[in-house]
Order: C-alpha cells, then structure tokens, then sequence
DNA sequence: GAGTGGTCTAGACCACTAA
DNA sequence: TAGTGGTCTAGACCACTCT
C-alpha cells in the first residue's frame, strides 16, 4: 500500500480508505490495536496532523476508538448488550420494562416561567407571549442518561406544576390534572450534538446522536408540549415497528 | 469575549462556544458570513489549525456551512422545505403521497444468490449456508435518492424474482406471490456515513445519516427479510408517531 | 490580484497509561 | 521511563471565487 502525494484525493482520505479496508478485511480485528500515530507517520512519510486527520474519520464513523496513553483500537460491537427503548410508545408506558432492575429516574435542570416565543407558539396554537413553562430534564436508567429532553408546555392548565413533579413523574401528574397524553408526533434526525448535549449525556464528541422534535398532544386538547429530544446511543438502542396503515 | 490559553477547556472548544452563542443569540443570523479564518487566528491569537477545529465543529453540526473561495456562513433551516416519510409505515404505502407530483423510482444495484452467513440466517430462523437473496438498491423521488437499502431476502418462497420486480415494486411482488408484509421491527441509529453510503446518497462528508437495521415478517409466516437502511436527511425528513400501547 | 477555504508540514508540550 | 493520544503553533502551497 503506497499513499500518492500527487492525487487529486487527499492523503488522509487515502489513508482513512486503506484502514478501512484493513478492518473491513479483517487484518484488523475488533479489539486490535492500529499502528500507533508516529508509526503512521514514519511509515506513509506524512505529518502527524494528516495521520490523525484520517484517524479522526474512523472515529467519527464509529470504526476505531482513541484511549489515551495505550492507542488506537478497532471497535468492539456491543449492540446486543445496550438496552432497548421503543421510540414508538410513550416513555411512561415502557419504564417499567426499561430498567431491568435499576431505577429510572429524572433529574430536572430548570424550569422557569417564561413568554412563548412565535414559533412555539405557533405549534402551540396560541397567541406570542403567552406564558409557558421551558424546562430542561435529564433522564436516567441507573446513572446512565438515557434522554436529555427540552421543553415548552402550555403554562394555563398546568399552573402548580412543581420541581417534585418533574422529578417524579411528568405523566402521572399530567394524569392527576384529568388529563391525558394521547399521542405524539415526533420527526427524528441524525445529528453530531453540541457542547451541551454532550456534556448532558456524557457522549465522546466524535458520536453523533438522534434527535428528535416532538409534538404532544392531550386528548380533547390537542398540541400542549413541544419538546427537544436527545437519546444517548451509547447505552441505548432505539426502535420501532412500521405497520401497513 | 477572551480565550483563556491556560484553561483546562481547549483553545478550539471555546471557540466553538463562542461562535456557538454568536448564532443561537442571534448576532450571527442565517446566511450571514462567520469572520474568515485568518481573521479568527488574528482575533484570537491562534493558529489557523486551531481556529479551523473549531469551525469544523459547527460545520459537523450543520449550524455553519463552508463554500471555498468564498468564507463560512450560517446555515439557512430549511426543514419545512423537504419532504416527510413516515418511518412506522411501510414505504407501498407512503409512496402515493410522497411524490407531490414526482415519481417514485427503483434502481436495482445489485441482485445476488449466495448463502446466508450465520449472523443472516439466525434473525430469519433458517439454517447458515441456505441461499438468500443478497441485493442494492437505491430509491429516488425524481432524481434525489431518499433512500439506500441493503437486504437479505429468503430465496426459497420468491425464487423467481427478477430484476424488473425490484425495479417496480417489491410489494407488489410479494403480493402476487401470495403474502402480505405486516410489520418490520427497525432499530434506528444516528452515523456517520461510509463512502459508500456517501457516494451512493450524495452526501457531504459531514453529514450523520439515519441507518435503520429492519426485520420483515410475513403474516403467519415470520421473518423473511433483513434490511440495512440509510436514510438521506438533505432532502427528506422522517417522522414518526409515538402513542400509548 | 486579493481573499477565501482545503490541505499539509515539522516541529512542540502536555496528560495519561503501562511496564 | 517510554510510548500513546490531545492540543497547538507558524508557517506553506493550492484551488477557488469575486471584483
């Protein structure tokens, strides 16, 4: 394997090319180390940046992992370890199943009163400025984050709602209001996450996350809540079934 | 704003914080140009190599995009633009509201017996080493492809298959051989694409895409098909609706 | 021609891990 | 202590776009 200085590809995509293949090939196994950077380097007589350029793409799809003072390893799939989360059904229905054991819990960030900008308020389907709760929760199976979730929820019918509330359980005190969460839409995304999503979840910032905008709605109400929502795929698998109609 | 050289945070980190905020607070509005790289290094007092991870960041998490020759600006949202598709419905019947007009169209990549692997034949409860159906394909809504599939399909039921089925309609296929698809069980996950799904979706190298790993089952029959699934976000959203039980 | 982003070099110092 | 990855510098040349 030669690395051609002249082509029009750039080396570190050549370089990324060759140890994918290596890896596809299985010349390197999950759990082998590659060769170190500096060997890298010395051997295709390229800089350390570029070697590491090409590492980095690896990385990012997931192929290799980086550990600091030991090397470079070809990454182990786990998928069958990580536990299960239907993306179809509403968190509250699969908790009791989630756990396996260990508690799920939330942990509330913030919950502040404020005024509803134009465009929640328009999925809302309420006037600009009116008061609405913005929060932000984190939630846990055990002490692994599983979702971290931003909100905006109709302020009107939910006037008491409290820290305790969001700490336990937002669906129950939902429930004890009369009301009921019928369903919700929900677009999903591949995204890389920002700072804050991934200080919140505890992600290397190679991985990317998904990402979904969601739309909840009461039963006889319609829309009462427009949420961001992050899952950590790390520790979690996301499914769902699709039916005929 | 400073960047503090000593703190523990990276130099490039707090970049991408500072322009981060610049966009989300609105100083920076969509199309507007970031200061150029060299203007960074001037600003900040640091190496275009460093300025440049910061800006890669941002461009990963599509919030700025770079156009060579001219500078980095903040991306548009064009997400009312692109078309919806339901992931928790089967594409036959999506594809008559899908098209707005556009036609929907197959392009059969690659169409081959061989015998399954191991990993295969478990999820389709048959024995390794069975012939299945290996195929590629691409699907497109006028010329922008929405979707690359990759599949294993049992051989014995469908052993007359042929590329124009593929090319038309694989549901209708199985239709008139007698079955009826009646779910897929999917596990959605957020990558970075490889260049094969790069190349084969058209998509930036930045660019996470969504890859769905499917099992089809037929009615009173099982699973009959496992599919690799990525999905093309620059012209298409997917959505989903979660529900009760 | 001036300015932009795209790639690359040849060093450097650091934090961390393992022997 | 030696080797690893993590960060950073101060340059360089290139392809491209706009005026």
């Amino acid at each position: 394997m030669m690395i051609d200085k002249y082509s029009s590809t750039p080396v570190y995509l050549q370089l990324e090319q060759y140890l994918s293949e290596e890896i596809a090939s299985g010349k390197l196994k999950p759990g082998d180390a590659l060769p170190s950077e500096n060997t890298l380097c010395a051997e295709f007589s390229i800089s350390r940046m570029t070697a590491r350029k090409a590492v980095d793409y690896l990385v990012r799809q997931g192929k290799v992992e980086r550990r600091r003072g030991q090397g470079t390893f070809v990454a182990r799939q786990e998928n069958n370890l990580r536990i299960s989360l239907p993306l179809d059904r509403h968190l509250s229905s699969s908790e009791a199943t989630l756990g396996a054991g260990k508690e799920v819990t939330n942990h509330l960030i913030c919950l502040v009163l404020q005024k509803s900008p134009p465009s929640i308020a328009a999925q809302l389907h309420i006037p600009a400025g009116t008061n609405i709760w913005f929060m932000k929760r984190l939630r846990l199976v055990g002490d692994v984050p599983f979702v971290f979730e931003q909100s905006w929820m109709l302020a009107a019918p939910f006037s008491d709602l409290s820290e305790t509330d969001l700490n336990r359980s937002k669906y129950a005190y939902i429930a004890r209001k009369g009301f009921t969460v019928e369903r919700s839409e929900k677009e999903i995304r591949a995204e890389l996450p920002s700072q804050e999503v991934r200080d919140m979840l505890g992600i290397n910032r190679e991985e990317p996350v998904l990402h979904a905008t969601s739309v909840a709605m009461l039963r006889g109400f319609g829309p009462f809540e427009i949420s961001d929502i992050y899952y950590n795929q790390q520790h979690y698998r996301f499914t769902l079934t699709a039916t005929r109609d």
